[in-house]
DNA sequence: GCTATCTATATTGTGAGCAATATAATTTCA
DNA sequence: TGAAATTATATTGCTCACAATATAGATAGC
C-alpha cells in the first residue's frame, strides 16, 4: 500500500474554503436584517450602489455600472433587477438616445429605505464581535488582493517567492 | 435639501463585499482548472473531504460528517451527492444499523482524481500572483475568524473598540 | 448607404445555497 | 412499553451565479 498523504488537498489548507466559508457567514449573518427590510444580500449590494450615485447626483445608471461595479454579468444581474422593481424599489427604463441602454433609479420607496440600512453595517460588525481595526485592516487587505487580481485570460504568474513543497499549500 | 452622505454604506467600505468579491474571484480561477476533471467547485469540496477521510482510513463518512465539515445543510449537500453519484464519483448507501444515515464512499473514479487534482492548489496559486506567505497569512486570518464567529442565534456583542461613528464602517 | 462589427441587455439552462417543511428511524423517559 | 422528543436525511421553492447564446441597436469602414 501506498498510504500517500497529500496535505495540498486537505480542506482546512484551502484559503479558498476559508474565503468561501466566510463570505457565507457574512451573508447568513446580515439575512436576518435585510430580511426586516424585505431584502436579500445582493439586492442590498444593489441598493448600496444606486444609494451612493444617488448622493452624487448620477441617477439613473446603466444596467452595464451595476455590472461593473457590482463584478457581475447580466445573467446575474437582469433577473435582479426584475425582482426589485417587482418589489418597487427600483425602475427601469430603455434610454432614448441609445436604445441599447437600460437606465436603473431608485423609487421614493427604494431611497427611503436608505434610512433603515444606515444602522446594518455596524450592526453586523457589533455581532460579529470583530473589532472595527481588524474589519478595516481585513477589508483593505482583501481589496487589495482583489486589485492585483489577475484579469480573466491573463497569463499565469510564478508564485513571488521560490518554489519549493509546501506542506500546507493554501490555495 | 439635505445632501446627507452615508459613508458606512458605500459599497467599497464593506467588508461583506470584500470577501463576497474575492471569493467568486477565486471560484472563477478554479472553474477552468476543476471543469478539466468534470467537477464544480463544490464538488471539488465534497472530495477533498472525502480524499482525507481515505487518508485516515475512516470512510465510509455519513452525510452529516460532509454537512459539519463543510459548513453546508442537507438541502445543499443531498443534491450534491446525487449529482456526484450519477457521475460516478461516489456512493451513497443507507447504514444497515442506523437506517437514518446515508454513508458516502469514494468510488474508484472518485479516488483517481486525486493524482489530477494534486497540482491544482498550486496552480491557483502561481495564476493569481499571490506569495505563498500572503496565501499562507491570509489563510490563517480568515479561519481565526471563521473560529472567533459567533454561532447563529448567540447574543449581540459590542465590537472590541470603543464606539464613535467611524467615517468608514466595514460591515 | 451598406454591411460587418461591436455593444448592451436579455434569455436559457444548470448547479449551487438556504429556509422551511417532511419523513422516517432512533432514543428518552415517564 | 409506548408516546414524545430527537436525529438524519430528503424535498420544495425561491434566489442567486454564471456559461452560452440570442437579439437588437449603434458604430465603423469601405
Amino acid at each position: 500500500m501506498e498510504d500517500e498523504v497529500y496535505p495540498q488537498l486537505h480542506l482546512d489548507n484551502q484559503l479558498c474554503f476559508s474565503v468561501y466559508t466566510l463570505s457565507r457567514l457574512i451573508t447568513q449573518a446580515y439575512q436576518p436584517l435585510l430580511r426586516a427590510l424585505g431584502l436579500t444580500y445582493p439586492q442590498y449590494l444593489v441598493l448600496l450602489v444606486l444609494w451612493q450615485a444617488e448622493e452624487d447626483k448620477r441617477l439613473p445608471v446603466p444596467v452595464r455600472y451595476l455590472c461593473e461595479r457590482l463584478q457581475l454579468d447580466t445573467g446575474t444581474v437582469t433577473p435582479l433587477l426584475k425582482r426589485m422593481e417587482t418589489a418597487g424599489l427600483i425602475r427601469r427604463a430603455r434610454s432614448a438616445e441609445d436604445e441599447r441602454i437600460v437606465q436603473v433609479s431608485l423609487t421614493p420607496a427604494g431611497l427611503a429605505l436608505r434610512e433603515q440600512a444606515q444602522q446594518v453595517p455596524l450592526d453586523i460588525l457589533c455581532r460579529s464581535g470583530v473589532s472595527l481595526e481588524q474589519a478595516q485592516t481585513l477589508r483593505d487587505q482583501l481589496r487589495r488582493l482583489i486589485l492585483q487580481w489577475p484579469a480573466d485570460g491573463a497569463p499565469p504568474r510564478g508564485p513571488a517567492t521560490a518554489p519549493g513543497t509546501p506542506e500546507s499549500d493554501p490555495g
